[in-house]
Parts: structure tokens; C-alpha cells; sequence
DNA sequence: CCGCGCCGTCACGGCTTCGTAAGGGTTCGA
DNA sequence: TCGAACCCTTACGAAGCCGTGACGGCGCGG
């Protein structure tokens, strides 16, 4: 993913906050520099200013169109509503006008990349042992049976198993589960415990969804 | 299909988005130039600006209908409630107000050359169980007996045993089935309700159509 | 011209789920 | 062994979500 962006600032939230819901970010400071870096190596998406000096994202637009079908996500100013007119008939699949939430700007993206199917992310089926984490009907299934889970506790078991035998603190799963900056830690401990009272045969003493003391949670392969 | 469209840059993004939709393109820079092309070589559907020089969008639509009943797609000015009055009232099957994001316009012409039958795409006949998915006849039939489904209710059937198992949040349908890009989700509520009506053996309690709470609906398979 | 059917919207009520606070238990290090 | 930090458990108010019924507009056919 590709964030071309000239104010300093703005660029850097925008990466940040876009690595931080787990994807690939790479910058550049002008149309020009963004234009080599699709080159060199092509993003499967495209955040881009729409004022910028020299080459400025309309005609980043315009080339990266003729060039292939990569998503296009538009940072338009406040009130530009010619922008937002000549950007989405340029191609732009989406545009986010200033001043934005990165919390908005990443559900956008997000949402782009869903609909486009061009997600490289988690694959749609997880499985661990007689654990089957299907994510395209929004469902659990443990030795056969649906497991009953509300929305969170789906959204963090995936997550989890997702990436088996790795530690989360409270404030990783706050931010990559919930998408939170901010937030009460005692919010996951109490999901968690939820959790397991779904998925571990016995929840006082987790073999699966261990707690890391001073650390956080992990899940264990079966 | 054709593509009548005086600027150029649009035009191009336009022809390039339906090519790489699979559909066959011709283009024209404005209405003289679209209905010769049309006498000489008639088109399956036609998406057409309202706003040209020389014969504008409207008088080569109401030219076409007169020839004949080519589907047509009108791309409107923004706020152009007035423009857009006009045209269905000359018989366009569709409008599209600018700004549009490309993608959006292929749905809207996909969906309708699906409607009027004109495209051999998805498999006309969808079956689960004894259910019966008749995309060509426009007609569902349930144990034996035909469904009386309304439009939109069947469109959303016929999506919905497309993809068995699949959650879809409310915005994916109306994205997918409505051709929208912003709308009420509680029209997708309503007509699912509807078409449970219809479709469930006790409504109260859905086997088939099934809600995924917090996400959307999916279709369980029999 | 009128009636009917389809569609989109809205408001309301019930229910699920969520986040937080508080108290008791457990683990770790000294 | 003891204290402190950390974790588990429970309960509860609030918010969010879904289903339902009803209404007005619009197009279509009689």
C-alpha cells in the first residue's frame, strides 16, 4: 500500500495509523516519487493527496489509470467539491475529504480492499485441529458444532488464531481487534473470558487461549 | 455498447472500465457521431452524457427510443434533480449522477443488461434443494410452486443462493444488488423481511435466510 | 381517472451485546 | 512469607441492532 502525501505531518499519521491496522505502507512525498515507487514495485492500493506540488494527484491519477486498475483512494480539502467531481471521474474509488479521522480513513480503506477482493490478508478459512474459523460466513465451528459467538468474540478469536503462538498485549488487541487508540484494558480481559467460556473445554484453566503473565494473551495450537 | 461522452478523459476511463468488465465498447465524442454509430452497428446498451454540445443526451435519447428499445444509461450533472426527471421520463433505464466512481457505473450496467436479459453471465439457473433460481425467467420456484417475488425481492434472492453461505453486510447489498452507493440499510432490512415472508416456512424463525447479527445476512444452504 | 402493487422510509419495542466498575483470587519477586 | 502487581469473575446500565407494522409516493394497468 502506497501513501502519497507532501505534508510531512499528515503523511506520517496516515502510515501510522495504516500499519497499525496491520498492512504493508510505503510513502512518498510527491506525486513524482510515488509514480517510481508504483514502478519499481506496485502497491495494491493507492491513498493520494489531491494538492500537491509539482506532478499533483490528479494526473498521479490519470497515470496510474492508464497504467493498470489499482485502487485509488482520494484526499480531497474541505469543501472541494469540484475536486471530489474531476478525482472520482478520474477513477478514484473512493475520497476522504480534510479534515478526516485515520480511523475513518482506514475503514475506508479497508472497505476498498474487501470489495476488490485484493485483500493479501488472512485467509478466508483458518483452521487448528478441530477448530475451523471461517470468516466468509462470519462463523466458528468446534468439533463440528457452531460455536454461538457475538460479534467481538468472533472478531477476536479470528484474530488469534490467525496468528497462533504469538503474545498480544491488551493494547495490540484493543487496537487491531477493536481498532481503538485509546481504551480500557479490562474491555479485552473480559472478551477474553468470554471467549473462553466458548471455546476451552475447561475455561478455568485455558489450554488454548493461554494468558502470558505481564504480557498479555497468546493462542496455542492444538 | 456504446459510450457517448464529449470529454475525453472520462470517456476513457469510462471505455476502459467496461472493457475490463468483459463488455464489448464503442465510443463517441458526442450525440451526432453515437447515433450513426448506432444505425450502422446497434449496441445492446448505450451509456450516454446529458450534457454535450451540438445533439445533447436528451435528443439522442429520445431519438433512440424511437428506434427501438436500446437499454440506456444517462450520466447526470450533480444536483441535476431536474436532468434527471428528464431523462427517465425519455426512457433511460438508469442514471448515474456525477461524481461516480467508475466501478459503480459497470455494476449499474451490469445489472442492467442482467435485468433485461441481455447477457449470458452468471448461470441462469441456481438451484438449493427445492429451490429453484431461474435467473432467465425471472422466476424463483419453491417445492414446485412459483414464488410470487417482486423485483428487488428476487434480485436479492438470486444474489443471495449466488454466493450460499457468505455473510453480506447491509452495505454489500446494497452495493451488489442495488447497484447503490449510499442508502438506507433499513431498506435492505425491509425487503429481506419481505422476501423471508415468502421464502421461510415460519418466517419467525429463519432457517434459510439467516441474519448475522452485528454483520448482514447469509444464505444457509438446504 | 382511479385503484393497485411495489418500493423506500420511519418509528417503535424487544432483545442482544458491549463496556465498565468493583471485589476477590493468583502469581511473582524479594 | 509477604506485599504488590496482575488477572479473573460477576453484575449492571447503556447503547446498538434487528424485526415489525405502517405510511406516502410513484408507476402501471384497468
Amino acid at each position: 500500500m502506497l501513501v502519497v502525501e507532501d505534508d510531512v505531518t499528515v503523511r506520517e499519521v496516515v502510515v501510522s495509523y495504516l500499519r497499525a491496522a496491520g498492512h504493508d505502507v510505503s510513502e512518498a512525498p510527491d506525486g513524482a516519487a510515488g509514480l517510481e515507487l508504483m514502478q519499481r514495485s506496485p502497491a495494491d492500493l493507492v491513498v493520494l493527496d489531491l494538492m500537491m506540488p509539482g506532478i499533483d494527484g490528479l494526473e498521479v491519477c490519470r497515470r496510474l489509470r492508464s497504467g493498470g486498475d489499482v485502487p485509488i483512494v482520494m484526499l480531497t480539502a474541505l469543501g472541494g467539491e469540484q475536486d471530489r467531481v474531476v478525482g472520482l471521474e478520474l477513477g478514484a474509488d473512493d475520497y476522504v475529504t480534510k479534515p478526516f479521522s485515520p480511523r475513518e480513513l482506514v475503514l475506508r480503506v479497508d472497505s476498498i480492499l474487501r470489495r476488490t477482493g485484493r485483500t493479501s490478508e488472512e485467509p478466508a478459512l483458518l483452521t487448528d485441529g478441530d477448530l475451523v474459523v471461517d470468516a466468509a460466513r462470519h462463523e466458528a465451528v468446534l468439533r463440528g458444532v457452531v460455536l454461538p459467538l457475538t460479534g467481538r468474540e468472533f472478531d477476536l478469536l479470528r484474530h488469534l488464531v490467525a496468528h497462533p503462538g504469538r503474545a498480544f498485549s491488551r493494547d495490540d488487541l484493543l487496537r487491531e481487534v477493536w481498532g481503538w487508540t485509546v481504551g480500557d484494558q479490562s474491555t479485552v480481559t473480559v472478551h477474553v473470558r468470554r471467549l473462553r467460556e466458548k471455546v476451552e473445554a475447561d475455561p478455568t484453566s485455558p489450554v488454548r487461549l493461554v494468558t502470558v503473565w505481564g504480557v498479555g494473551y497468546r493462542w496455542e495450537t492444538a
